[in-house]
DNA sequence: GCAGGGTGTCGAAATATTAGACAAAAAGAA
DNA sequence: TTCTTTTTGTCTAATATTTCGACACCCTGC
């Protein structure tokens, strides 16, 4: 209930009558024509959902526009979920759209409760995966450090740790050097040097 | 070139016709007609991908079993790819096995040569995105260590240090004196202790 | 064989750490 | 506020560690 849905789809009615189902289940829904007009939204970039239509331009049945968009709507930093939506999917498109990193696939004419449902899930999803890239940049981060502290002089690890102490410690020196498991005068020669 | 594939279908023909296809692509490629079967081949854990076809039992058209199986094998740890395969699919079951983690979704009949160009990205796609849980995992493990380090004594800390540069240099006390910024016979004083 | 580098060990001088003590400052509780 | 507790800064003397130079020994490669 507190997160916010961007609908993209070509039909008027169609945006309508999501717009009325939605907006009671999300806090802020957005409905718009064309993925390209996302940039003139302000605060693009918060959308925690996109329900997206595969097919504007009512000549191009084939959802290469949709999947093009899903494309560069995911490639965005921290993407939003997307459910992809669509009245001519067939496999190779679903199958495409789930590679290019949809959350779901969605088919015209569809049923509410469900619809309500795979949009939260989609949502829910998303914050994992999205958290498990930056765990994975996270990691890259701390092994780099790690591997850095190789290089290392033992008295620089040394003082690195204990300032990490003594800050955890609020700067109560004596706490930090029974913590650390030296003298408290030991504590305060390092600190002058 | 060097991958190893197992391929799992309840219909001997296309077994035997698959092998054939893929044996001149894969280093080595088994054949089995149920995946309960998996537990039976010695080295299972090995693949790097499974072929896998959504209808055991004729009767169950539903692909339920191939869901649970595909569910299953995804579980594991560093799980290979996964490339499902059937003639019964419809898009709902497609964006569920794209879902639970199959890297594609084909339908039969195959097309040979896609079906070998599917396969390779497949394992491709999975060992970049396998590495990145691993590494997720690995940052949970690095972010808990780094927070731990805290409640370490100075002298654990050292020699946590010592053992990790004595490491890096293979053995060598004298470099790793040297690079630790110490005489060497105080690194044989901390290793004695 | 032998030169070069690593290892294990020693002694003695230089340094660092420790426990204990004390006064002053700071922080908390009544 | 006053009283109490804790922390700080500093000191001394005993103890422990580190350092340097040196020596014999064992490998490894030339």
């Amino acid at each position: 209930m507190n997160e916010k849905l961007l609908i993209i789809d070509d039909n008027a009615a169609v945006r309508a009558t999501l717009k009325l189902l939605l907006n009671d289940e999300f806090k802020e829904v957005t409905a718009i024509e064309n993925p390209s007009m996302i940039a003139t939204i302000p605060n693009s970039g918060s959308y925690d959902a996109i329900l997206l239509d595969m097919n504007f331009d009512s000549g191009a049945l084939d959802c290469r526009d949709g999947l093009f968009w899903l494309e560069r709507l995911k490639s965005l930093p921290s993407p939003p979920a997307i459910v992809v939506i669509t009245a001519f999917g067939d496999v190779e498109v679903a199958v495409k759209a789930m590679k290019l990193g949809a959350e779901d696939f969605i088919t015209k004419p569809w049923d509410n409760e469900r619809l309500i449902e795979k949009l939260n899930k989609a949502i829910a999803v998303n914050r994992r995966t999205r958290h498990d890239k930056e765990a994975a940049r996270r990691a890259a981060r701390l092994e780099e450090a790690e591997s850095q502290r190789l290089g290392l002089t033992l008295d620089e690890v040394k003082m690195r740790h204990v300032r990490s102490v003594i800050d955890s410690c609020g700067g109560n020196l004596s706490a930090a050097a029974q913590q650390l498991g030296v003298n408290r005068q030991t504590l305060y020669n390092l600190l002058r040097k």
